[in-house]
DNA sequence: AAGAGGACCAACCGCTCAATT
DNA sequence: GAATTGAGCGGTTGGTCCTCT
């Protein structure tokens, strides 16, 4: 016999989640950390199945979640991975710590798709003129087109690696700049900008919105936090404020999860703005047991693509003499 | 002003692989 | 080792919002 069935399929709750039910997901997850997603539903009385539990979590709930539009640098990346890597949409999110593989693949599918076709169509008058080759990216099709079939292997070979040759020098163009922004000193919350153009509330945002109701359902509002808030705070940070306190405490004595002194009371100030892009956020060593990687020190151990991708970054390096058979095999 | 069509995005579905019993 | 579930992934759908006519 196998494990017991993960939840009654019969009871459960479809379709949009409510602020009521996030706000019950969320705390449980902040008191007993992320995963054992089975016993989520039984333990906080959600009409969910675990995996709809897990997927709000990872795709929306989850801190460090950057939300809105997609900066240059993003786009940049995500369309190189996508020449890279395919349709692998978590591999590539491992790239962009602060978006959901779910984000990435609307966005490809809702604006970067149509964006390359464009560039395609326009491109291919010239092609047909010039011989670039740029069609089947748009596809995440590392084969040759069916207007290729009568290239000789070689040229074929030669092709694809130029192309690979210029997808990398694109990657490491976007990676640097990516890095320059996560390596970026912590800067103090209150001397931090909100530079967000997301016209949607971040989950944060959505969640500090119905803590009244669940502040005054619990009595743990401390006194002490409340003192030190500043008339000059939203409202919105206020509640986040008095919120995050006790939670962050709960992590720490429950997960060992947060290692330095770190300055909880910014937790969910920083959470709240939207643009947590600006520096690497708290959260993610406070949730650093998750599968979404802080870019600095979590990032996941060098494959072949990254080693390749830093390790040489003069563009010279071995992939480019590689047969296309030995190559093959990372795409 | 209204409705038709498109764009966008959260959530679901179905599959695979690893883990568990 | 077989049976079964959990977790994760990519594809797809359906609801909502926006834009155009």
């Amino acid at each position: 016999m196998g494990r017991p069935p993960c939840c009654e399929k019969i009871g459960v709750k479809k379709g949009p989640w409510t602020p009521e039910e996030d706000i019950t997901l969320v705390s449980y997850i902040q008191q007993n950390g992320p995963g054992n997603w089975r016993s989520v539903p039984t333990n906080t009385g959600l009409l969910r199945c675990s995996k709809s539990c897990r997927l709000r979590w990872t795709n929306y709930l989850r801190p460090g979640i950057k939300r809105g539009n997609f900066t240059e640098q993003e786009e940049k990346m995500i369309i190189h991975l996508q020449a890279l890597l395919g349709n692998r949409w978590a591999a590539i999110a491992s790239y962009l710590p602060q978006r959901t593989d779910n984000d990435i693949k609307n966005y490809w599918n809702t604006h970067l798709k149509k964006k390359l076709n464009k560039l395609n169509d326009n491109s291919d008058h010239d092609e047909h003129h010039h011989h670039h080759r740029r069609q089947g990216y748009s596809k995440g099709c590392h084969s040759p087109s069916s207007s290729e079939t009568t290239m000789s292997k070689g040229q074929w070979e030669r092709r694809l690696q130029t192309d690979i040759h210029m997808a990398k020098q694109a990657l490491c163009e976007a990676l640097s700049l990516d890095n320059k922004t996560i390596n970026l000193p912590q800067i103090p919350p209150s001397k931090q900008t909100t530079t967000t153009t997301s016209t949607y509330a971040s989950s944060a945002e959505n969640i500090a919105r119905l803590l009244p109701n669940w502040m005054n359902s619990s009595k743990k509002s401390s006194q002490t936090s409340s003192e030190s808030v500043e008339t000059t705070q939203t409202q919105s940070s206020l509640i986040n404020h008095q919120f995050q306190s006790p939670l962050i405490d709960g992590y720490e004595n429950n997960n060992n999860l947060i290692h330095n002194n770190q300055n909880n009371m910014s937790y969910y100030s920083n959470y709240s703005n939207s643009d947590v892009s600006q520096s690497v956020s708290p959260e993610t060593s406070v949730f650093q047991d998750e599968s979404k990687p802080n870019m600095e020190d979590q990032m996941p151990p060098l494959s072949f693509l990254e080693k390749w991708l830093f390790d040489d970054p003069s563009g010279q390096g071995d992939l480019m003499n590689m047969s296309m058979e030995e190559s093959d095999g990372f795409f």
